[in-house]
RNA sequence: GGGCCCAUAGUCUAGUGGUUUAUGACGCCACCCUUACAAGGUGGAUGUCCCCAGUUCGAAUCUGGGUGGGCCCACCA
C-alpha cells in the first residue's frame, strides 16, 4: 500500500465532496419508515457570496444535524436561496448597470431570473464546499413557480380567512427606493441638524415651537402641550396661526409629548414621525401631505413646491430668518431613521398597502412562543419582547419591480379587488387575466395590482416551500411540523415571528418543535463586519488557507447563541488537531494490519482509557442531544489529544511492536475501538478528515451514515480513571526530570523509585509506567531511604 | 429609556457553591531528531476570575448595586 505522508485537504475535501453527492448519502429518503429530523434551513440571499456568518452558522446548524442523522433519523434537509425583493433589484440594478424604474418591468424580472439562474451555482458552491450535508435536490427558490404559487395561495387563503385587508394607510415610505418599507428595514444613522425655534401666532402673542423640520410646516394639522404641563397648559383649546402659512391649528394636550423637550409645545404634522401618526389617528386629525413619493415638495408648500425635502428645508429657514419668525438656532446631533439600502431619511407618506391583521392574534402569538422549545432558552424572551411591543399590523405590499407579485386585479367600475383563483396559480395580473369576471365586466374593465408582496411574506413560508416539494407523497404529513428552524438572534422579529403567524393562520399550529439561535460572527476586535468599515473576512478565503473542516473547527468553538470573533490562530490550532487525526490513525493503521477482531487480554492501563472514552461518549452524546456542540470541540478534543496520543499510544507502543500475544491484541482492540469512536465523535464537525480515515482505516462506506457511538456504562469506573491518572503523574515527572536534565525522552533511567501512598493502586500499572518512561527497573521507596543512582520521584 | 445576554492569563476558552494550589488551546521560554507526527514531542512561566457590597463555615460560581460591551425594542417634535 502507497502511504501518503500528509493530508491534502484542498484535495480530499472537493474529492468527498464529489462522493457524498455521487453517493446520495445527505439524500432524504422519502420511502423510509425512520423517524424524521426535518429542518427549515435559512434560505440565504444570492448576493454573489457567503460570508463569515453564514460559514459560522449554517457549520452550527450542520453539525446538529449530522449528530441526528448518525443517531439513525431521516434527514430532511433541504436547501433554499432567497432571490426576492430588494437585495436582488439592487444586485441586478449594479452587476447589469440597468435602472429598474427606467425599465419595462417585464424586462426587468426576465432580467433578474437570468441572472440569478447564472450566479446562482456558484453561490451555492459555498456551501457545498463547506461540507454542509443538505440535500441539494430538495431545492426551492423564493422566486420561482413553486414558490410563487405557494406565497400567492398563503394571500388567497388569508384573504378567505379575512385576515388581509387594503387600505390607506400611513406607512415607512423610502423615497429615494419609492416603496413602502418595514420596520426591518430601517437603520439608525446620526446626523447633524438644527433645532429650530419658530414663532405661531395666539392673537398677537408668540409661541414659541422647537422643530428640526421647518419644511413640514405646510403639514401642521396641530399642536400638542403635556397636559401636566403648568407653563403651557392654558393653551388648551386655543387655535394658533402657523408661521409661513397662516392656516389655524388646534392646541391640544397628550401625555405622549416631553414637557422637557425643545419648548415643551410640539407640532404634529401629516407626518413627521411615529407620534404624529398615533395623534392623527387618536384626534381624528386631517390629512395634509407636504411630501411627494418622490420626496419633494406638494404644492400645499406653495413656493417651495417641487423642492426636494432638504432644498426646501434650507430655504424656509432662510425666509423665516428674514420675516423674523425664526428666532433661534441650536445645532443638534440626533437619531434619524433611514432606508437600510437606500440610506436616505424615510418619511411617512398615506398609501394604499395590504395589510395582515394580526394585533388581536398577541396572545395566541406568545402562547405559540411559550410551546417552542428554544436553545438557548433565554432567546424566547426576545420574541416575548417583539410580539409585546407590536403597534401595527402587517404591511406585505411593496412597489417593487421585482418579486411575487399580488394575485390581484382591480374593478375600474367599482375599484373592488378581483382576486385570482387558486387553481391558476401562480398568475402575474400584468400578463394574465383573471379566471373569472364580475358581472358586467370585460377584460377591459380590470387594472392589475402591480404592487409586490414584501419578502418576508414569502420567507415566512419556508416550512411549505420545502416541505410541498413532496406534496403528493405519502411523507408530506410527517415533514411538519418541523423538527428545527435554525437561525441568527437579530431576525427572531421578522423571520421567526413572521413564520410562526403564517403557520398559526394557516395550519393553527407553529411551524416547527424546536429553534435553535446562533450568534454572530465577528471580527478579530469583536466588531460587526460591514463592508463600510471595511472588515470584512472571507471565509472562501480561510477555507482555501486552512481547509473546510478547520472553518468548521472554528465555528464548532462557539456555544449556539454566542457571537464569536474571528481569530486565525483557531485555524491554525484547527489545523493541527487535523494533522494529528491523520497521523494517529496512520499509525494505527500500521499496527492494525494484521489484527484478527478480538478484545485480547485488557490490562489496567486499557480499561482506564476505555472508562475515559466511554465517558467522553456519553458527556458528548448528551450534550448533543441538548444542541450544545461544544462539548465536542472541549471533550473529544482533550481525549484524543491527552489521553489517546499524548499518554496511552506513548505506553501501548511496545506492546503494539511486541510478539503477537493477548495483551498486544488487547492493544490492537483498545486503538481501534478509540480510533473509530473519535473519528465518530468528530464526524459532525470535521467531516471531511474523518471521512477519509474511516474509510482508509475502519469501514468502507461514509462514517456520516455509520452509526453514533454508544457508550457502554459498565466500562466507566472512577476509580481506574484515578489509579490510571495517578501512573500518567508518575509518567509526567519522569518527563519533567528529562526534560530540566536536557536529557531525550528515550533516556533509560537505572533505575526509578516512586514514593507514594498510592502504592497499591499504581501498582497494576508499573508495566505501563516502565513501557513509557524506557525504564525496566521500577520500585516503590521512601523518600528518606539513600537512593545511589536513578530517579526518585514523588507522587500523591 | 426598556428587555435579554456577556465579562476568567497577551489572546480565545472550560468551569453554576467545597473534588480547583481555576481547564484546555494559541502565543512566550527552555529542552529533546523519540521506530505516527519537527506542519512534532516534553516541560516551564504567565491570572486583582471587571469593580463594590452582601449571603455563607466556604463565592469565579448565589444576591444587590455599579462599570464596560453586544443584540433587540422605544425615543429621535
Amino acid at each position: 500500500m502507497e502511504e501518503k505522508k500528509r493530508y491534502d485537504a484542498a484535495e480530499a475535501e472537493e474529492r468527498w465532496q464529489k462522493y457524498w453527492e455521487k453517493e446520495g448519502t445527505y439524500a432524504f429518503d422519502p420511502d423510509s419508515d425512520k423517524p424524521i429530523y426535518s429542518v427549515d434551513t435559512p434560505p440565504p440571499t444570492v448576493s454573489g457570496e457567503m460570508h463569515l456568518g453564514h460559514a459560522f452558522s449554517y457549520t452550527q446548524t450542520d453539525i446538529i444535524v449530522r449528530f441526528k442523522r448518525m443517531k439513525g433519523f431521516n434527514v430532511f434537509y433541504p436547501f433554499g436561496t432567497d432571490d426576492n425583493g430588494l437585495a436582488t433589484e439592487r444586485l441586478i440594478e449594479k452587476t447589469k448597470k440597468v435602472k429598474a424604474s427606467k425599465m419595462d418591468r417585464q424586462e426587468f424580472i426576465d432580467l433578474c431570473l437570468e441572472t440569478l439562474e447564472t450566479i446562482r451555482p456558484e453561490f451555492v458552491q459555498d456551501w457545498k464546499s463547506l461540507g454542509i450535508s443538505c440535500d441539494w435536490n430538495v431545492f426551492y427558490s423564493t422566486i420561482n413557480d413553486h414558490s410563487r404559487k405557494i406565497s400567492q395561495q398563503s394571500f388567497l387563503d388569508l384573504v378567505k380567512k379575512d385576515r388581509v385587508y387594503r387600505k390607506e394607510a400611513p406607512v415607512i415610505w423610502d423615497t429615494q427606493m419609492q416603496t413602502a418599507l418595514s420596520q426591518v428595514e430601517l437603520e439608525d444613522q446620526e446626523q447633524d441638524s438644527y433645532f429650530n425655534d419658530i414663532t405661531f401666532k395666539d392673537g398677537g402673542k408668540d409661541i414659541i415651537i422647537a422643530t428640526t423640520r421647518p419644511e413640514l410646516l405646510c403639514s401642521c394639522v396641530a399642536v400638542f402641550v403635556h397636559p401636566d404641563d403648568e407653563k403651557h397648559k392654558k393653551l388648551v383649546g386655543k387655535e394658533l396661526e402657523v408661521p409661513v402659512y397662516h392656516h389655524k391649528v388646534k392646541v391640544i394636550a397628550d401625555k405622549r409629548v416631553d414637557p422637557e423637550k425643545g419648548t415643551g409645545i410640539v407640532m404634529c404634522c401629516t407626518f413627521g414621525d411615529q407620534t404624529d401618526i398615533e395623534w392623527y389617528k387618536a384626534y381624528d386629525l386631517p390629512l395634509r401631505v407636504g411630501i411627494t413619493k418622490d420626496g419633494k415638495m406638494t404644492d400645499l408648500a406653495e413656493k417651495y413646491a417641487g423642492m426636494p425635502i432638504k432644498e426646501a428645508r434650507k430655504a424656509i429657514i432662510e425666509d423665516m430668518k428674514k420675516s423674523g419668525e425664526l428666532v433661534n438656532q441650536k445645532k443638534i446631533k440626533h437619531i434619524v431613521n433611514v432606508g437600510e439600502r437606500s440610506g436616505v431619511e424615510i418619511e411617512i407618506l398615506e398609501s394604499p398597502q395590504w395589510f395582515v391583521r394580526y394585533l388581536d392574534l398577541r396572545d395566541t402569538f406568545l402562547k405559540s412562543g411559550k410551546k417552542l422549545k428554544w436553545y438557548p432558552d433565554h432567546m424566547r424572551s426576545r420574541y416575548d419582547n417583539w410580539v409585546n411591543g407590536l403597534q401595527w399590523d402587517w404591511c406585505i405590499s411593496r412597489q417593487r419591480y421585482f418579486g411575487v407579485p399580488f394575485p390581484v386585479w382591480y374593478s375600474k367600475k367599482t375599484g373592488e379587488p378581483i382576486f385570482a383563483d387558486s387553481d391558476q396559480l401562480p398568475v402575474d395580473p400584468l400578463k394574465d387575466k383573471p379566471k373569472k369576471l364580475p358581472k358586467d365586466h370585460t377584460e377591459d374593465d380590470i387594472i392589475p395590482e402591480t404592487d409586490v408582496f414584501d419578502t418576508w411574506a414569502t420567507s415566512s413560508l419556508t416550512p411549505d416551500l420545502a416541505t410541498q416539494l413532496f406534496k403528493d407523497h405519502k411523507v408530506f404529513k410527517k415533514l411538519q411540523p418541523m423538527s428545527l428552524r435554525p437561525q441568527a438572534h437579530d431576525i427572531i422579529s421578522f423571520w421567526l415571528f413572521n413564520t410562526l403567524v403564517k403557520s398559526q393562520m394557516h395550519h393553527k399550529r407553529n411551524p416547527w418543535e424546536t429553534v435553535a439561535i446562533s450568534g454572530w460572527a465577528l471580527d478579530a476586535k469583536g466588531k460587526k463586519m460591514s463592508k463600510s468599515k471595511g472588515n470584512v473576512i472571507h471565509p472562501q478565503e480561510m477555507r482555501d488557507k486552512y481547509s473546510a473542516d478547520a472553518l468548521r473547527f472554528w465555528a464548532s468553538s462557539s456555544k449556539l447563541g454566542d457571537d464569536l470573533a474571528f481569530s486565525e490562530r483557531e485555524f491554525i490550532a484547527a489545523s493541527r488537531t487535523i494533522t494529528k487525526l491523520w497521523n494517529l490513525a496512520r499509525f494505527t493503521g500500521m499496527h492494525l494490519e494484521d489484527y484478527d477482531g478480538g478484545e485480547g487480554e485488557l490490562q489496567p492501563i486499557d480499561r482506564w482509557l476505555l472508562s475515559r472514552l466511554n465517558r467522553t461518549v456519553a458527556t458528548v452524546t448528551d450534550a448533543l442531544e441538548n444542541y450544545d456542540y461544544v462539548r465536542i470541540r472541549l471533550d473529544v478534543d482533550k481525549f484524543f489529544m491527552q489521553s489517546l496520543a499524548d499518554n496511552y499510544l506513548e505506553i501501548v507502543k511496545d506492546r503494539l511492536y511486541g510478539e503477537k500475544n493477548e495483551s498486544r491484541t488487547a492493544a490492537q482492540y483498545v486503538v481501534k475501538t478509540a480510533l473509530t469512536t473519535v473519528l465518530k465523535l468528530f464526524a459532525p464537525v470535521l467531516p471531511h478528515i474523518t471521512e477519509e480515515l474511516y474509510q482508509e482505516y475502519c469501514e468502507k462506506s461514509s462514517i456520516h451514515t455509520s452509526s453514533w457511538p454508544e457508550a457502554t456504562k459498565k466500562l466507566i469506573s472512577d476509580d481506574i480513571e484515578k489509579h490510571g491518572d495517578l501512573a500518567v503523574k508518575v509518567i509526567s515527572a519522569v518527563r519533567k526530570a528529562k526534560s530540566q536534565q536536557g536529557l531525550s525522552l528515550k533516556h533509560e533511567f537505572n533505575k526509578i523509585t516512586i514514593e507514594s501512598s498510592s502504592e497499591k493502586e499504581l501498582e497494576a500499572f508499573l508495566p505501563a509506567i516502565s513501557a513509557a518512561t524506557k525504564t525496566k527497573d521500577i520500585a516503590f521507596g521512601k523518600a528518606k531511604e539513600e537512593i545511589e543512582e536513578g530517579l526518585k520521584i514523588s507522587i500523591d
